[in-house]
RNA sequence: GGAGGCGUGGUGUAGCUGGUCUAACAUAUGUGCCUGUCACGCACAAGAUCGCGGGUUCGAAUCCCGUCGCCUCCGCCA
């Protein structure tokens, strides 16, 4: 016998056919005299009905349970009207079974596969995951990931993208995440590293003249994890040589296109952009999540005048006041307010200052402090409204624009204002090359050091290092980095720089990155490209709660698998033939 | 590394201001009944020493401390 249709396939124009079906029983309802049993495979389940008029097929009806495994042999029959389901997409019909076969029986099922909205603990469906992902919102999620990948496929490859395979055994980098490190065997101390990306690769693949690269490729990073988060993830990873950073979103725009259509999600007519200057401004964040408004406004020059000190003292150090205003939350509690201001002092602001404005005047700490001319002009520069809460952060831009972003986030989360269906994508360009690291008191690459600047900003390299722009690019849907790419540097005098800024000696650069520098040497075209997070993209498209949902086998926030129990112990013997050598047991710190 | 939350039959929860808690409910499971259900129904049964360790108390699922696991966030993630 052979399978001739999937369970959920059948319908009307089944009605009179033989067929034979696989699948797992999903439920029973034994009704004494007549057996129901839905049998279900990847497509969904039809119902199976048994009569004691077919003895042979009702007995072995009457032994089934939950989850064993069938082949059937029946006729489709058409449902009487009375006894339709329009639930399900199979409702109209149901088999008769003539012939079946028991081909696995099932223990009872830790993860309750039929019952839908049950909420099971995750560490009960990451242990028996292969039982969770019977579960037809796991399906679903599943289909999703492989129709969206294929669609990513497809697309890339009518571009004239070649799919390249790099290495997952390499060796470790500085700068970035920590390294997952695997120890050599065949040659004593030494290590490959899994590669946080195939970024490398890619741009030697350019040099080599494949012109147009890209990779669904498994990245490692062994750094905590988060919702969003886990130590291996995919990357649709693309590069093309030649390009502008026009080119290259017009790749991933066309991609997302494809990706967006593959999941049934409308596809944006156009995808906003923003410089990181701008988004910083404006939203305080460089992923800002513009499915809300709610701006952040500079109000400096409403406050310069009043005699609140710790405003006056901001500005004269350079810093600016700036605020967000929080339609109808005027009426917010000390607690609120409270909550608040604990948020931002967290988020590294000094202090938070808010005025209420109300029918009666304005409610505020710091009302004494200004005039009501000023207090009138700060209304007004606002926008703010009887009713409305104004929130205001004075330090330099750098401390308070992150402040005021997580307000932003936070207060629209408490107003509501996040409409859930809504995807607002938007690109960020021109980041800053460089940042200073407060803690390696150097300079560091924002994006990494590979990463081209803009030719008007050449000249001021080494004499204004953090206000040189990158020809770089985000993409960014609801507030979560869907990924990011940049135009590299291909000359090797140029890239020599750029290590010397971020204080990496040319014996080191030569040491970690000698074999680019070198390839540089032997004719490397202009090149560019974008990385986007794969799971990030389906888990938005799916609407999931986090990454872990549109990942079949993942970790647990500490890195378990609580199906395998990686990572294991190893044995003795193992460590030994590694030459590696662990610390007394009891003495791990 | 830090903060917060959670942990009770297979699963999901209630109980958690200490004492008929000898731990309840739903579901799953087993048995029996039932010829049109589709989350079938009805009856009966079995199933948890309340994550683990310690402490307080006459008495701990309940309070305290520690520990483990999980989740979320901050740090970290070029």
């Amino acid at each position: 016998m052979r399978r001739t249709h999937y369970c959920g396939e059948l319908g009307l124009q089944q009605v009179g056919d033989e067929v034979v079906l696989n699948g797992w029983v999903h439920r029973r309802r034994d009704h004494g005299g007549v057996i129901f049993v839905d049998l279900r495979d990847r497509s969904g389940w039809v119902q199976l009905v048994f009569n004691p008029d077919r003895p042979e097929a009702f007995r072995v009806a009457d032994t089934l349970r939950s989850e064993y495994v069938l082949e059937v042999r029946g006729r489709v029959v058409e449902r009487a009207p009375e006894l339709v389901n329009p639930k399900i997409p199979t409702g109209a019909v149901e088999v008769v079974p003539r012939e079946v076969t028991v081909l696995a029986q099932a223990e009872p099922s830790p993860v309750p596969v039929a019952e839908e909205d049950e909420e099971v603990d995750e560490v009960v469906r990451l242990r028996y995951r292969y039982l969770d992902l019977r579960r037809p919102a796991m399906v679903e999620r599943l289909a999703l990931r492989h129709r969206v990948t294929q669609a990513i496929r497809r697309y890339l490859d009518d571009q004239g993208f070649w799919e390249v395979e790099t290495p997952m055994l390499t060796r470790s980098t500085p700068e970035g995440a920590r390294d997952f490190l695997v120890p050599s065997r065949v040659t004593p101390g030494r290590f490959y590293a899994l590669p946080q990306s195939p970024q490398l690769f890619k741009q030697l693949l350019m040099v080599a003249g494949v012109d147009r690269y890209y990779q669904i490729a498994r990245c490692f990073r062994d750094e905590d994890l988060r919702a969003d988060r886990q130590p291996e993830f995919t990357q649709v990873d693309l590069e093309m040589s030649f390009p502008d950073p026009e080119d290259v979103m017009a790749v991933t725009e066309g991609l997302l296109g494809e990706a967006l259509r593959s999941a049934g999600a409308p596809v944006p007519p156009y995808i906003p952009r923003l410089t990181w200057a701008e988004a910083m401004e404006r939203f305080g964040s460089d992923k800002p999540d513009l499915r809300f408004a709610l701006e952040i406004r500079d109000l400096s020059a409403a406050v310069a005048d009043c005699s609140f000190g710790v405003f006056r003292t901001a500005l004269e150090r350079g810093g600016r006041v700036r605020g967000i205003t929080a339609p109808g939350l005027a009426g917010a509690t000390r607690r609120e307010l409270e909550e608040l201001t604990e948020l931002a002092t967290a988020a590294g602001a000094g202090g938070l200052a808010w005025l209420a404005f109300g029918p009666e005047g304005v409610r505020s700490p710091v009302a004494k402090f200004f005039t009501p001319e000023q207090l009138e002009r700060l209304r007004e520069g606002s926008r703010a409204n009887s009713g409305d809460l104004l929130l205001l952060v004075a330090d330099r831009d750098q401390v308070a624009s992150p402040v005021l972003g997580r307000l932003r986030g936070e207060l629209a989360r408490r107003l509501e204002l996040v409409p859930s269906d809504a995807m607002a994508f938007v690109w960020v360009t021109d980041f800053p090359l460089l940042e200073y690291d407060q803690e390696e008191r150097r300079l560091v690459a924002m994006h990494h050091p590979f990463t081209a600047p803009r030719e008007e900003d050449l000249a001021r390299l080494e004499t204004e290092p953090l206000a040189v722009r990158a020809r770089a690019y985000d993409l960014v849907l609801n507030g979560v980095e869907l990924g990011g790419g940049s135009i590299r540097i291909h000359r090797p005098d140029l890239q020599r720089r750029i290590f010397a800024l971020i204080g990496m000696s040319p014996a080191e650069a030569a040491d970690k990155f000698g074999f680019l520098l070198e390839a540089f040497r032997h004719g490397a075209p202009p090149h560019g490209g974008i990385a986007l997070g794969l799971d990030r993209l389906v888990m938005l498209l799916g609407k999931a709660a986090s990454i872990r949902e549109v990942i079949a086998f993942p970790k647990t926030a500490r890195g378990n698998c609580p199906l395998t129990e990686a990572p294991a112990v190893v044995s003795q013997a193992q460590l030994r033939e590694l030459h590696l050598k662990l610390p007394e047991p009891g003495r791990r710190s």
